[in-house]
DNA sequence: ATTAGGG
DNA sequence: CCCTAAT
């Protein structure tokens, strides 16, 4: 049985990296299980991490427990409008600590397949709680509510009822709580493992847990008070109950996916809602008020991306220079600790040589080099750093150079925002970023070969990393297929990291075309520092791409650049009307086939603006009127013809049955010549 | 995927 | 041109 989870309604929020399910083969189930065990996975350290981002605000004024009042978060609903105005700054782990408890209500939709080919449907519903109210305990409690329909017989239990369950997990400790929050080391106790969330929705490939903005969903967007609001990835609204919590596993398989998608029809393509997610994501308004962002100077190619789908209809591609979109990534990574958010990581921490950079700035991916006699610096050289596979899509017509660019910006896009950097060492994510490297380590030689960097989403520098350095096994482990990187660096120019551009081309890489300027030549190491903003990871779901960088620094990125003006001429103008007054308004479709059939960089919709814009055109005095002069016969056609249709309403059927001729009549003198 | 409108 | 909502 093939199961399909849901995710929930077009979200658009921090996407947490998460929960690996239990994999199937053996040999992964084996990975997993250490994973777990290694504290690699929990769910409270997940839920934590989510939940301290609500907490930063109210951190002061949260209750001490929250198994109380369970129904009530410890906030205030002005207390949350208030975040949501204001923007949710990102959380730093270290913020969530004692006396903090957060409370989320979640829901899980499964949708799948059982042997007949029924559709099949379970949600979950519930609330939990994390309550971190002593410098020794965490716990987790949640009561859960599961509607199974036609539940396969697999989890027989669950067949067409309704499940309440109370989850509890409790970590007590033994140690220190370091970073807010210290892993479970106990397999099984409080780790996902012993979750039924996890459990019992776990299906196929990898859990995620995200945040989404609850009031978001696919009716009432519109309506909905944050609709206009814009907040970040990393902030998340509430309905009256709380955050909203999903699960949700990845799409490992989308073929298959869609072949359930079809199902529940309220199971919308996962491959839409990844679309939609990173529109959201990409738009303008959700970022300009974005809580850290300093200016709005962030613009929309500043997010690079996809929006570039919607156009790629057959009318599509009309990106003329740096038409490329970054459409999907796959992921294909078998090798490196990329993790399960997508975060890219370095792979290799090579040996390199002397060009080594000076220990103070290990910020990157690197090899360390040992430190000789009593030089106590450990010196690292990047040796390559690798992303994400970006998926590039590119006019046939577009020029090498070009593409470079496109790749260049893509890769700024992603990198000019910022990461956070998290070390690796033997696969184990080094959380104290205040131990020495001696302390943690990272000053053996033995140590050497594992010891990996990780780019991360600043924002969640709190959630856990699922995969871990030592990528070949456990990377594989959670994420098995997934990502292919492309090379940003690679070579040895380890030692231009620091003092000069990181990304150094040689030259001729780039073309010298004026917009190269894309320049590489400001990425410079600290832009991979930890300071960063944002850079939100969205997982490779579907088809779409899965990092969306979300900085006001990379102003460059002109890759989801707003389309390059081009003008009407008038022969395209006069096309367009002629087109019309057959056709009339409302068919731009139609007119596009037929007067711009081969204008891919027209589509119905620009041509329905361009119809606009020459209606008004022709409305005020020549002497408002700008750019290129469109020949006053050609404004009197399309006013007569605006007329004409909008009497007529143009719509409904095909062809031009009262069409040009009814027009030409009417507005007899201004007509042009004659249709056919 | 289109259409209709607002920005 | 962009962005969305509604079809």
């Amino acid at each position: 049985m093939v199961l399909k989870k849901r995710v929930d309604h077009g979200f658009d929020g921090l996407r947490v990296p998460v929960i690996p399910k239990a994999p199937r083969s053996a040999r992964r189930r084996i990975a997993f299980k250490k994973a777990v065990e290694d504290g690699q996975v929990c769910a409270i350290e997940l839920l934590a991490s989510l939940a301290g981002q609500l907490l930063q605000e109210s951190e002061g004024s949260a209750s001490s427990n929250a198994s109380e009042g369970n129904h009530h978060p410890p906030f205030s609903q002005g207390v949350i409008e208030q975040d949501i105005q204001d923007g949710v700054k990102p959380l730093k782990k270290e913020e969530i600590h004692q006396g903090s408890c957060v409370e989320s209500t979640f829901k899980t939709e499964v949708a799948s397949q059982n042997s007949s080919q029924k559709p099949l449907s379970h949600t979950k519903t519930g609330h939990v709680s994390v309550n971190n109210s002593s410098d020794c305990c965490e716990k987790v409690e949640a009561d859960v509510k599961s509607e199974i329909f036609e539940w396969d017989n697999k989890f027989g239990n669950y067949s067409n009822r309704l499940v309440e369950t109370r989850e509890n997990f409790r970590k007590s400790s033994d140690g220190k709580i370091k970073n807010g929050f210290k892993r479970e080391q106990e397999a099984g106790s409080s780790c996902i493992r012993g979750s039924n969330l996890a459990d019992k929705c776990s299906l196929e490939g990898h859990l995620e847990l995200y945040v989404s903005p609850a009031l978001i969903d696919s009716k009432s967007n519109k309506k909905s008070p944050f609709h206009r609001k814009s907040f970040p990835s990393a902030s998340f609204s509430r309905n009256g109950n709380g955050i909203k919590l999903g699960f949700r596993d990845d799409d490992e398989n989308f073929l298959r996916c869609k072949k359930f998608c079809t199902k529940p029809k309220a199971f919308r393509s996962p491959r839409r809602i990844a679309h939609r997610r990173i529109r959201n994501l990409m738009s303008f308004k959700y970022w300009k008020t974005a809580p850290k962002l300093k200016d709005s100077e962030l613009s929309r190619s500043d997010l690079g991306v996809p929006r570039y789908h919607k156009r790629k209809t057959c009318y599509g591609f009309e990106r003329s220079q740096h038409n490329a979109i970054v459409k999907k990534r796959k992921f294909v990574d078998r090798v490196s600790g990329v993790t399960s958010d997508g975060g890219f990581s370095s792979e290799s921490v090579s040996n390199s040589p002397q060009k080594g950079m000076d220990g103070d700035k290990p910020s990157s991916s690197a090899k360390l080099h040992v430190p000789k006699a009593k030089d106590s610096h450990v010196k690292f050289s990047i040796k390559s750093i690798r992303i994400p596979e970006l998926y590039i899509e590119v006019p046939e017509t577009s020029t090498v150079g070009s593409l470079k660019r496109t790749i260049v910006e893509a890769v700024m896009a992603i990198l000019g925002g910022g990461a956070h950097v998290g070390v690796l060492l033997q696969g184990k994510k080094v959380r104290d970023d205040n131990r020495t490297l001696v302390q943690t380590g990272i000053s053996c030689n033995e140590n050497l070969d594992t010891l990996s960097f990780m780019l991360e989403p600043t924002s969640l520098q709190a959630s856990p990393t699922v995969c871990v350095g030592d990528p070949s096994s456990q990377c594989e482990t959670s994420q098995p297929t997934r990502s292919t990187e492309i090379p940003v660096l690679d070579s040895g120019i380890t030692d231009t990291l620091h003092d000069s551009p990181l990304l150094t081309y040689p030259g001729n890489l780039i073309e010298s075309n004026h917009e190269s300027t894309s320049s590489l030549a400001d990425t410079t190491l600290d832009k991979l520092t930890p300071d960063s903003r944002a850079i939100v990871v969205v997982p490779a779901t579907t088809e779409t791409l899965a990092v969306v960088p979300v900085s006001q620094k990379t102003k460059r990125s002109e890759f989801v650049q707003r389309r390059t003006r081009r003008p009407f001429s008038v022969t395209e103008v006069e096309a367009l009307v002629h087109a019309v007054e057959e056709l009339g308004t409302g068919r731009w479709r139609d007119v596009k086939l037929r007067a711009f059939e081969n204008a891919d960089h027209r589509t119905y919709v620009d041509l329905k603006d361009k119809w606009k814009t020459l209606v008004h055109t022709a409305t005020i005095s020549p002497q408002q009127r700008r750019g290129e002069p469109v020949p006053q016969e050609l404004l009197d056609r399309v006013l007569a013809a605006h007329a004409f249709w909008s009497q007529h309403q143009a719509k409904q059927h095909g062809k031009h049955q009262a069409g040009p001729g009814t027009l030409k009549i009417t507005e007899a003198s201004a007509e042009r010549p004659c249709v056919c």
